[in-house]
DNA sequence: CACGAACTTGACGCCTGCGTCATCTTTGCC
DNA sequence: GGCAAAGATGACGCAGGCGTCAAGTTCGTG
C-alpha cells in the first residue's frame, strides 16, 4: 500500500536485509563477533533461522558487510566535513567533530566497531579500517606534500589518529551529556600542538 | 630428581598451570576470546580437556587471570622504568620504550591484548587494563598538580596514550626490524610537542 | 480469482563444546 | 616395595549451533 516504487515484495526483502544487518551490528556489538551466532542475529530480527540464509551466506560475510558498511560511512563524513577546511588545525578538528557528532547519533555503530577492533585487524588486512586509514594516510601524504604539516611518519599518525578518536570515542559517550566539544578539543590539541595545546588553564 | 625444592608434585602443578596460561594466551590471541573454547586451550597443551577444570573453573575465570597477569606485568616495568624520570619528556619516553620493548620481546603478549582490547573492555570494567589506565592517570594528576604537566583532561590522556601505545605496539612489530625507537619518538613527540614536536626534516 | 514464482519457516541430521566423574596413573612416604 | 592420596584422563550426557530443505505462505500477474 505505502509502499512506493518496485512492489510490496522488494520492500519486504529490503527491509529484511536492513533489519538483518541491524540486528548483526547490536549482536556483535554486545557479544563480540566470535561468541555471535548467526542464530541470535535471526532471534533478534524475528525471522527463522533460514531466512538469514536467504541473505547472507554465512556470520563472516554478514560482518564483512557491516564492516565495509560502516568504513565507507565513516569515511564519507569525515570527508563532506572536512571538504572546506583551509588550514591544518581546521582538517583535523572538523575530522574529529564530524566522527565524534556520528558516535553520538549511532552509538550501536561505535559499539560495534569499539568491540570488534581487534577481530577486523585480524580478520580483513584488506578491508574498510584499513580503507579508512589509508585515506587518512593519503590525506596526510598530501597535507606533508603540501607543507601543510610537518614531515611525520604517516603510517603512525594515521593509526594514531584512528586510534584516538576510537578510545575518545568510547569515553565520550560516557559522559553526560556527550562531550563532543572537548573530545574534539582534545584530540585537535594533541595533534597540533601535543599535549601544551590541551592546556585548559587560563592563559 | 633435578626438582630443587617443594617436591616432582608441586613441580608439574606449576608446570602445567603454566602452560595452559600460555597456551591460553596464544589461542586468545589467535582466535579471540569468544571463539576460543576450553578445548582449543587444552589441545594446544597436549593435556586432557578434564585437567584443564583441575586449575581453572572455566574459559571467562583463565581469560580473567591472564588479564589481571598482563596488566600487572606491563605496570611494573612501566613504573620500572620511570623511576628515575626527572622530567615530563623523560617520564613519557621512559615509559613508551619500557613498554615497546615488553612487546617486541613477547610478541603473543601483545598479540593477545590488541586482539582482545575490546572484550576485555566490555568484560571487566573493573580489573587490569582499566587499572593500567588508574595507575597512569593517578600518575598524570600528581604530574599536574606538581606543574610538570599542563592542566589537561587527565582521563582523556590517559586513554589517548594507552591506545596509541597499543596501536604503535602493533605497528612497530611489523616493521622490520621492530621499530622501538621511532615509534618511541614518535609517540614522546606527539604528546609533548604535537605534530610539530614529530618533524623529522632537518632542522 | 487462480496459479506459479518468490520467499519464509522450522525441523532435521550432523557436529562440537560444555562440565562431570569413575577409572587409571603417578608421587610421596614409611 | 607397597600403600594412600593427589592428580590426569577421556568417555558421557546434555546443550546448542550449523547449513539444508520439504512444506507452507504470500505476492504479482493474467
Amino acid at each position: 500500500m505505502a509502499t512506493s516504487a518496485g512492489g510490496r515484495r522488494e520492500a519486504t526483502k529490503a527491509a529484511n536485509r536492513a533489519a538483518i544487518l541491524r540486528a548483526a551490528e547490536e549482536v556483535f556489538g554486545e557479544l563480540g563477533y566470535g561468541a555471535a551466532t548467526v542464530r541470535d542475529i535471526a532471534r533478534r530480527t524475528g525471522l527463522a533461522s533460514g531466512t538469514f540464509y536467504n541473505y547472507f551466506p554465512d556470520k563472516e560475510s554478514i560482518f564483512r558487510a557491516l564492516v565495509v558498511e560502516t568504513g565507507d560511512e565513516a569515511r564519507r563524513r569525515v570527508a563532506a566535513a572536512r571538504a572546506g577546511a583551509g588550514s591544518a588545525r581546521a582538517f583535523v578538528e572538523d575530522a574529529y567533530r564530524a566522527y565524534f557528532a556520528y558516535i553520538v547519533e549511532d552509538p550501536d555503530r561505535h559499539a560495534f566497531m569499539s568491540r570488534n577492533a581487534g577481530t577486523v585487524r585480524a580478520l580483513f588486512d584488506d578491508v574498510a579500517l584499513p580503507a579508512v586509514t589509508e585515506d587518512l594516510a593519503a590525506d596526510l601524504r598530501a597535507a606533508v606534500a603540501r607543507g601543510d604539516l610537518p614531515d611525520v611518519d604517516v603510517e603512525y599518525t594515521a593509526g594514531a589518529m584512528i586510534a584516538v578518536g576510537l578510545e575518545l570515542g568510547a569515553r565520550l559517550i560516557e559522559r553526560d551529556p556527550p562531550d563532543v566539544a572537548g573530545a574534539t578539543r582534545f584530540a585537535t590539541g594533541l595533534f597540533l600542538g601535543g599535549l601544551a595545546g590541551i592546556d585548559r588553564r587560563p592563559r
